[in-house]
DNA sequence: TTGCTCCTCACGTCACGTGAGGTGGC
DNA sequence: TTGCTCCTCACGTCACGTGAGGTGGC
């Protein structure tokens, strides 16, 4: 038995990612990150495993810009399967991990299609401002080679 | 002079974009998207022009996630460098037109930064999420072909 | 003991969602 | 005239921001 280690306090969590202690604390609230520890004093003692969650939750945030309650779905599923792994060997149902594998496939593919949508509107889009950047130079070209009318 | 025709309602406007007049009706009410025209009962009419800023406002809510106070600021200047351009001839001012231009320069080449930057993240993460499914089958593959233990 | 960080309310804000109750246009 | 769409309040919600007032740990 390894003891798990609950060693980061939230304002050094939050200063890391880049977001706020409330918004850690939000997430405690709905139940999307709950630190594994707590000080004697009763402070928030986040362990590494947490702060793998935290990462995840703030990917798909930041990147996909999710909902909390999406999100939570996802890494809910995510989690399942890493508590199935802690536990293969005494694993009580083959046909439950098959299950879960399947729905993290499903939860993986729909992820990636996402991904590949927005990757293709964000392309045009890079394409758009380039086009936009051609023109302003051309107009700025024009105005200052032109003397006052 | 062309009369300016406001001919969409703004529920055709709604359904075209995939929003709800709600969401139009308070860009109105912020002052981000103000109809240019209305019925003479009330009912508010969106010309093309406002169409046109409507896709600009949308596309820059959800391919780079901004806040509308950002977008304003986006499409406030696109919109002042139109307005310059419309009076193009009576322009009192050419170091007027050159400020605009530069400062629309600036803009477009923030965002387009900006967009460089979501790109390589969303390239990566799709990277991650394809590893992810190679795991996964690689998973799959041993579950499914061992035999019950 | 002094700071700096942490804690819990709790009200404020942004970008809408969601009815309530009433008028308008083909 | 009947629907369907539009209108204006106005309160609710999600994801936090922002103090207020108090305790905790190196």
């Amino acid at each position: 038995m390894t003891e798990v280690e609950s060693t980061y306090r939230i304002g050094e969590v939050a200063e890391r990612f880049g977001v706020s202690t409330r918004t850690l604390r939000y997430y405690e609230e709905v139940g999307l990150i709950v630190p594994s520890g707590k000080s004697p004093g009763g402070s928030r003692r986040y362990s590494d495993a947490d702060i793998t969650r935290i990462e995840r939750v703030l990917e798909l945030r930041n990147v996909m810009g999710f909902e909390l309650d999406r999100i939570a779905d996802i890494v809910g599923a995510e989690n399942r399967f890493e508590d199935l792994r802690d536990e293969y060997h005494r694993s009580d149902s083959l046909e439950r991990h098959v299950e879960i594998v399947v729905e993290l496939m499903s939860i993986n593919d729909d992820l990636r299609a996402h991904v590949a949508e927005k990757l293709a509107v964000l392309e045009a889009f890079a394409h758009d401002l380039d086009a936009r950047a051609e023109r302003l130079r051309a107009v700025q070209a024009e105005l200052t080679s032109t003397p006052a009318t």
